[in-house]
DNA sequence: CTGTTAGCGCTTTCAT
DNA sequence: ATGAAAGCGCTAACAG
């Protein structure tokens, strides 16, 4: 019924090979013949057939994309960026590539899952972003998957996710760490010294690596403590700069025109009521991301800093309850820093319905910067990810259009940009 | 080098055929060599090759959906649903189908570029979600398109997107026009008589359709005109129902528990000033879903009323801007309403920008309700639509779970959110 | 520059 | 319940 390559040839009076040759263009046809197997694909409406072309050829036009919830503007960013990229002329027949996108909600089997899935559509790329669940048996397996992958030709490219040992797949990964130290330090600075945090689901590289950085400024550890100066006026868009301890290949967009650098001033803290990490009850049911949630952790900030967190799913219903809690565990607590922005919006709330301002009664701080928070009243203090950059980037790697960077590992750093949300405790 | 079927047909010692009939499942096969190809099947990490089965078959797992902006939650939200309903065993091999996620761009080229791909790729399915551009040439093109998609054997559900004639794809469409229409009535109601409205591209149907309700509203049409009465409070999250009048299949979450009927009763509106629709200078460029914007168009709100339209894209900046063009053209204006919540955003921006309050000096609407519109502030007064629902129940369409609506189209509706940013005028 | 000839790896009658 | 064999529609050597 459907039209085939042999019935253009016949049309055309060509041979199929010939018609082949004009579609893919990559081969010299008489100017003449083309007119003809052209006008012949067009009488018969002809669309070259998928399957067909790609078992012949061994190839795909199929670039898979995980995400873990593709709902959810962080991964829909990095995913319409890496879509982006893969578009244009390059695939079979003049076509375009398509983007393949999975929605593992987080879900290391569905991870798994679908990277089968791929392999079987022997996808030309597969780009992977976001964190993902942080076990050695996960990792394991995902190692295994991405170099039979790799094997069978596929490209794989991680953005905004830890490189996985045993592979060459180039991984962008955010430096989630330094992001999370630059929040925190931003709080010290001002002068904040009971600073909750909301943290994402237990046992996910993002929610580790925020949560270290976190920690790690709560301590006030290595030479890379700051103290912010201007940078610390709210309502702006200050960019921060870190100091040259941090190593790694630094993004493009990572440091504004502002940017200011600090020197290594360790904090006096708040004397010690150390609280151990509790998980929000209830709230975390069914949201994308949510893994675990009852896993309880003490806190590593050390005896001179106060740490309260919580755990919770990524999102806003989260944001609240941990905001809700952090409250009953220290009412007196006088910033909340929170996994993401949409946790942050969910803390606001929280904090709001209790009758506190924002700044003026507690802090609040997010990370990632996504489009609505410059929009939240007051103005959210976050840590940027080049989103958009860094999935183009995943594309072009994906494509083979850029080369890898050196090592094959990239890190891509945040900025702090700071708001209206955060502003030195009362009094 | 990849393991292929006779290979596992080799060391299982049985036909390709039976390892065939294993893998689909769909056929008997006895238990024990069922077993034998399975651990085959293990040892050689044997992955179906996806193309050649499709070819053989006839068929894919592949499922296309079409967006506008993958990055915008609007889009987000209902490829989510839809792929959530498209996962599952059904595929081939008990494989899951694959969600091949299409960002257009808005662009009519671009989704009949995608459709000849996805025919060309014999996706069991297509979704088209959102708007379109709204002109004979790209719906009758689009009309042949589809058709012969369906010929080919693929699935075709709209979206939230109006019916396309001539064919027979089953359409989940949004009744942005009594939506648009509840905005400014209930408008009106509060007291407003100058209201300005920041729509979308020209030239979309989306754009047209809330733009129609609006000056529907304006014009106080037909017996559907209402008055609100408690439901008019603002700050809680109030349902509306429209009057018997509007026809079409209800979504079942349209209506709320606390729906209000209205009466049909004429507004008397504030004297005419009429004023000639200007296109937002700037800001559109490059914007998913910018096209054309320079199409100036006349005011339809009869002459009792005055109407302020701009056009601008579905953007953050283009409401900012908007807001600011219309306080250009009538700064005594007391509510602004605009084609979305990204828009309302910009626009609610732009007002504070210029030291007006809200919604004491102005009041503010948006449409969709996208998650972050709650956490606004104050709360954006805002259409509800069942994106979820929809996207989900389009999925379940396209695989053939769910039974079309009658006469293969829906009219889905929205649900009027009234909250914090919309409030009587002053005085 | 164009035609011929083999497959690519799988599914599916049709036998047995 | 299983095997044999004939394609599915296209590409890619290899001739010419």
């Amino acid at each position: 019924m459907t039209a085939t390559l042999a019935d253009v040839a016949a049309r055309a009076k060509v041979s199929p090979a010939t018609v082949s040759r004009v579609l893919n263009g990559n081969y010299p046809v008489a100017a003449t013949t083309r007119e003809r197997v052209l006008r012949a694909v067009e009488e018969l409406d002809y669309v070259l057939n998928g399957p067909a072309s790609a078992l012949a050829a061994a190839t795909s036009d199929l670039v898979g994309i995980l995400v873990n919830d593709i709902a959810d503007p962080f991964f829909g960013i990095m995913a319409g960026a890496v879509q982006s990229e893969i578009t244009g002329p390059g695939g079979r027949a003049g076509g375009e590539r398509l983007a393949v996108v999975c929605n593992t909600g987080g879900s290391p089997e569905r991870e798994l899952t679908y990277l089968t899935l791929l392999q079987r559509q022997r996808a030309a790329a597969v780009v992977l972003t976001g964190g993902t669940v942080d076990s050695p048996e996960h990792t394991e397996a995902m190692s295994a998957k991405l170099r039979r992958l790799a094997e069978a030709g596929t490209r794989v490219v991680l953005c905004g996710r830890p490189p996985v040992p045993g592979t060459d797949a180039v991984a962008l990964t955010f430096d989630n760490v330094r992001g999370g130290r630059m929040l925190t330090e931003h709080l010290l600075a001002l002068g904040h010294r009971r600073i909750g945090y909301v943290a994402g689901p237990a046992g996910r590289t993002t929610t580790r690596e925020r949560l270290a950085g976190h920690r790690a400024g709560l301590a006030g550890i290595g030479p890379g403590a700051v103290q912010h100066g201007d940078a610390v006026a709210h309502g702006g868009g200050g960019a921060y700069a870190g100091a040259a301890e941090y190593e790694g290949t630094a993004n493009g967009s990572g440091v504004g025109p502002g940017a200011v650098h600090v020197l290594g001033i360790a904090h006096s803290a708040h004397p010690a009521q150390p609280v151990g990490a509790v998980d929000v009850p209830g709230g975390t049911g069914g949201a994308p991301g949510a893994v675990g949630g009852g896993v309880a952790e003490r806190s590593g900030g050390g005896p001179e800093v106060e740490a309260l967190v919580v755990h919770g799913a990524y999102d806003r219903q989260s944001g609240y309850d941990g905001a809700v809690e952090l409250l009953r565990r220290d009412p007196g607590l006088t910033a909340l820093v929170a996994a993401n922005d949409t946790v942050a919006l969910g803390a606001c709330a929280a904090l709001r319905d209790h009758g506190l301002r924002i700044p003026q009664d507690v802090s609040v701080a997010g990370f990632d910067d996504l489009p609505f928070s410059v929009d939240a009243v007051p103005a959210l203090t976050t840590v940027r990810l080049p989103l958009s950059e860094a999935g183009a980037r995943a594309g072009r790697i994906a494509m083979g259009r850029e080369a890898p960077p050196p090592g094959g590992i990239a890190k891509v750093r945040g900025e702090l940009m700071v708001r209206g949300s955060t502003a030195a405790p009362r009094q």
